[in-house]
DNA sequence: TGCTATTCTCGTAGGCTATACGAGAATAGC
DNA sequence: GCTATTCTCGTATAGCCTACGAGAATAGCA
């Protein structure tokens, strides 16, 4: 008898990630897997010997989407890349969307960042930036995080970490907790947001071959035939004031950096607020 | 001889988007096509007549996408709905990707902003507001919005307006054109996150028609078997004090309105900062 | 009227995707 | 060696995009 499979069908193109169908239990188990202490080895010796296990599947996803972009983790790319059949991968996962769970939490947990008791950063911008500088290097070594919806996540190890984290860096400011929470949900937003368009844009570089300020130059037709400098005054101003960047890794640095400091500014000053 | 054509193949799937490939020329004669007073009538009446317009064609994509998500805006899905064969679509569009680029370019034009000249709120923060829940009710509109890569964007009218909005509103604030430009950035980033995350959630519920509470009962388990408090004292703090939100509508506004409120916060304070 | 040049229409085919099903291979213990 | 159990994976189905090329419709001209 097969382990898994009775999930109901697809409509998981295009980037869609529900992470809803099968049992939440059975997803739960494995994204817990290394977490608790083996359960009370029901596994009895019998049958056939595995020629993988889920780490490796996982692994294998993960290495993949990182070389050759999230459409070459399929499960036929992973499997041949394993070197197995492509349905022999259903045995250690009951579907490409757990799959893809599995790989997001995995690698949400590589970001080195102190748990509960361990010495951290002295002050609140220090420990937020800690977060920062983690999450953004993350999302350079995988960009194919930033195409997958963040809305129910796989509700892992990884996951989890980084939240209590984040949260308890906010917790030191000392507002409520509700606003504890909200105030990390919007430090969460604009840095998951912004990492993660900063290294899908650096991907693309190097998938393409072609630069920015190339792909701007393949436009040059747009402000030759199409663009109206009075329906677009101040971009027309801004540009002439040479305000547009250079599109310089340290021009999108400074861009990144700005409205984190601008959002941590607007939070901090909550406290001096209402003292 | 066919018009269009010459695409290099795939690797479009799974929510990537490169704009890149075709005649960017093209792209741009098409984006633009409503908006410079037609070429000079080169089209004589030669061949068969056309039985759709492009604009039909991008309205029933957006359509299809609007109703039953981005997946259902497949080539062969939209020549269904306008009961015309699949690659008769090839006719009015040189790829799916083209297509998609059309779609979201008429979408962010729908934003009711106003022009140059146009009479507008008088606060430089009622500016934002009036672009902020102008997004918003975008997203709303078309949730599959946000699962579409806006790194090189189409560079069509409505991006292009709503930016020049965007960029005159911050202009107000008197900062040097690069920083008036980064705090544009830095406040796109914020609200195109927000606004997505918020529209995509909503329509999770929608769809599948569970529940943000019913999928965290889903996940008991999680609580029950798995989480460990001695390694989320502040997750346990905070839900103890009962401070993770209600779930409703009120609350994700809050949370919404916060982050924004916040980063206007801190951009303002640059003002009164160096007088 | 009929021919021609031109344009639009669209069936077929090829190469991808996920995965349900079921046949077969390998193993531990008897 | 037999059996129960488990893992392996070929095949088939239904979807995706789109290259190709055959055929239909039209305007203008002879």
């Amino acid at each position: 008898m097969r382990k898994f499979l009775d999930s109901r069908n697809g409509e998981a193109t295009m980037a869609v990630r529900h992470s809803g169908g099968g049992s939440a239990d059975r997803t739960l188990a494995l994204l817990w897997r290394n977490h608790k202490p083996a359960q009370p080895s029901q596994q009895t010796k019998l049958g056939r010997r595995p020629t993988l296990d889920l780490d490796k599947v996982v692994d294998a996803g993960i290495a993949l989407a990182d070389s050759h972009g999230l459409a070459a983790a399929s499960m036929s790319g992973v499997a041949k890349a394993l070197g197995v059949g492509t349905m022999t991968l259903y045995t250690y996962v009951p579907s490409k969307e757990e799959l893809l769970d599995l790989m997001v939490d995995q690698v949400l947990a590589e970001r080195d960042l102190p748990a509960p008791g361990e010495p951290r950063p002295t002050g609140w911008r220090d420990q937020i930036n800690l977060y920062s500088e983690q999450t953004r290097a993350m999302f350079h070594r995988h960009p194919w995080l930033a195409s997958i919806s963040t809305i129910r996540p796989p509700v892992g190890p990884g996951m989890l970490a980084a939240r209590e984290y984040l949260l308890s860096a906010c917790a030191v400011l000392g507002l409520s907790p509700r606003q504890t929470n909200t105030a990390a949900l919007a430090i969460t937003t604009y840095i998951d947001s912004a990492a993660g368009l900063e290294a899908e844009s650096d991907q693309l570089e190097r998938e393409t071959g072609q630069s920015h300020d190339a792909w701007w130059t393949e436009r040059w037709d747009l402000w030759e035939t199409y663009f109206d400098q009075d329906r677009h005054p101040t971009m027309t101003a801004i540009w002439n004031a040479k305000g547009y960047g250079d599109g310089t890794r340290e021009a999108a640095d400074e861009s990144y950096r700005f409205g984190l400091d601008r959002l941590l500014d607007g939070i901090e000053s909550l406290k001096s607020r209402k003292p």
